[in-house]
RNA sequence: GUCCCCUUCGUCUAGAGGUUAGGACACCGGGUUUUCAUCCCGGCAACAGGGGUUCGAUUCUCCUAGGGGAUACCA
């Protein structure tokens, strides 16, 4: 059998973590198994829609760089895939379970509508809310019902739920799980009174029309599971298999949402975290693939995935984990692999232009070997490598001058430092480094004590890539009228 | 309230009816080092509790507790 999965978001927000997580082992399974990945778009509720998540859901899964083989975009022999573009589908379908008998007309007031004058009036309610559809209409006469129709009545359509027996749901993760019809909500509606679908409709006719044979989804969705299987016995189909994934929590123990951090995949990317790491990272909430091992490309994922190895139990989303997994991704790019990813950051920041000169692109190719095991995110280069392209501020005189040192032996230091470096070659570490240390015995203080004031005059802080190594990218002509104005300061400060 | 799911170090996880319960992140030490990192070495730390089954259970089973989820004309 053709293994066919889908990812079926809704546009209704930005893609999160949670939603990639389901896509990507949707994913993994159909590549796994050599099968199909489908792309379904879930738009059947109105008022929460917009363009800009549906663009954001192409951008994600560009950048993310894994996508699916049918789909809006790139076709498919299934479609269309859009659900707004199959309402007339949907509603045939309902009307034929009204006509089988499997459901029916209602005309009852939209509940929510109700709550809403409710709570206007009421300051707090302790009695227990009412559970669910009363199920009025089911006993409706069909003939008067179908009159009412008609007549133009208002109306939604219900599925009926059996209000005795079982429902036994297979999940291949969980196993059997056996639900009372009468703990079933009861009679979902399946065609709203505009005339559109509700998702359970929707969800159950295209994953039947589009052949999918497994469904991998949140557990939260569990509780509609039974629902499912009760329609696609209506309808007379065969369900597809059901795998309900672990959820991911937050640190606190709930369903991960905004106030967690970052969960909007675009916020990650913002951040300067790289495709493979949250890749890597998120493919192993909630699952295993060999023991001992970390570091996974998205190619290994996909040969290694197996249901078997999912977890039951859900996953704590752990930023720190993910932020080890980005400087280890960071640290495999080469030279010009990692210049291209940090240029747009340094541009950002307008240390270089949106499209880099030849100059610029040079320096920052050859800068980026002194930043390369410093990066946690891509937007920590700027910050870094901001004394390459802009005149840093003098620091205070204070800042510079060693704990052990003063103003006089500091401005002492540079001066030699200075003349050093007009005859040492930067560009050997170690020459530099013997040079340097046998000036700091010279002067009878350390090799840290000559370099801090010198780090600190040239890059402007306390902290920067190696020395030697940072001076001969930024050439040591630049690096002179730097000391020079150091020494100013501290002259000044005597 | 009701229904459902879950339970191994702080976190992600491995694991078999008999193991010194393994790894990774984090954390704490130490080493390398011109700062910061990286890197290397070491350490800390877990089978929720209680009944069964069994020669033996953390592993199988039941109960309890705790956590989570669902209870919409949202998905």
């Amino acid at each position: 059998m053709d293994i066919r999965v889908r990812y079926a978001p809704s546009p209704t927000g930005l893609q999160h973590i949670g939603s990639v997580r389901t896509a990507l082992f949707n994913y993994l399974y159909a590549k796994s198994k050599g099968g199909t990945f489908i792309l379904r778009q879930e738009d059947t509720d109105r008022t929460r829609f917009k363009d800009e998540y549906v663009q954001n859901l192409y951008d994600t899964f560009r950048w993310l760089g894994f996508y699916w083989d049918e789909g809006p975009d790139v076709g498919g022999s299934t479609g269309p895939y859009i659900q707004s573009e199959r309402f007339d589908l949907y509603r045939s379908y309902a009307h034929k379970l009204v006509d089988s008998g499997h459901a029916y007309y209602c005309f009852c007031q939209d509940k929510r509508a109700d709550d809403d004058v409710a709570s206007g009036t009421e300051e707090e309610s302790d009695a227990p809310a009412a559970f669910g559809y009363p199920r009025t209409c089911r006993s409706i006469d069909p003939k008067d019902a179908h009159a009412r129709v008609q007549a133009g009545h208002s109306h939604v359509i219900r599925l009926k739920i059996p209000t005795e027996g079982v429902t036994v749901v297979n999940d291949q993760l969980l196993g059997r799980i056996e639900w009372k019809n009468a703990d079933v909500n009861p009679d979902p509606v399946l065609l709203k009174s505009d005339g559109f679908p509700t998702y359970h409709l929707a969800n159950v006719v295209d994953d039947h029309l589009m052949g999918i044979t497994h469904v991998m989804r949140a557990q939260e969705w569990i509780p509609s599971a039974p629902l499912h299987l009760i329609m696609y016995a209506a309808f007379g189909w065969e369900p597809p298999v059901l795998c309900h994934l672990p959820m991911v929590l937050g640190q606190d123990g709930h369903k991960l949402s905004k106030r967690h951090g970052s969960t909007a995949v675009d916020e990650f990317r913002k951040k300067g975290y790289l495709p493979e790491a949250l890749i890597n990272y998120v493919a192993m909430l909630g699952c295993s693939y060999e023991d001992g091992r970390d570091l996974y490309s998205l190619e290994d994922l996909c040969r290694l995935f197996d249901m078997k190895h999912i977890n039951k139990a859900p996953a704590v989303f752990d930023y720190v984990k993910l932020e080890w997994f980005n400087g280890q991704y960071i640290r495999m790019k080469n030279d010009s692999e990692l210049a291209a990813l940090v240029t747009p950051f340094l541009a950002d920041a307008g240390l270089v232009s949106t499209t880099p000169s030849a100059s610029e692109s040079a320096i920052v190719l050859s800068a980026m070997a002194l930043v390369r095991e410093r990066l946690k995110y891509l937007s920590d280069a700027p910050e870094a490598l901001a004394f390459l392209f802009a005149e840093p501020a003098v620091p205070p005189a204070a800042d510079m001058i060693p704990k052990k040192l003063d103003a006089a032996r500091t401005v002492t230091c540079l001066q030699a430092c200075s003349q050093l470096l007009h005859t040492v070659d930067v560009h050997s570490h170690e020459e530099a480094e013997a040079a340097f240390r046998s000036k700091a015995d010279e002067l009878g203080c350390k090799l840290g004590d000559l370099l801090m004031p010198l780090r600190m005059a040239v890059t402007g802080t306390k902290v920067s890539p190696p020395l030697f190594e940072s001076i001969a990218v930024l050439g040591v002509n630049k690096a002179f009228p730097r000391i020079e104005r150091a020494i100013a300061v501290l002259k000044e400060s005597v």
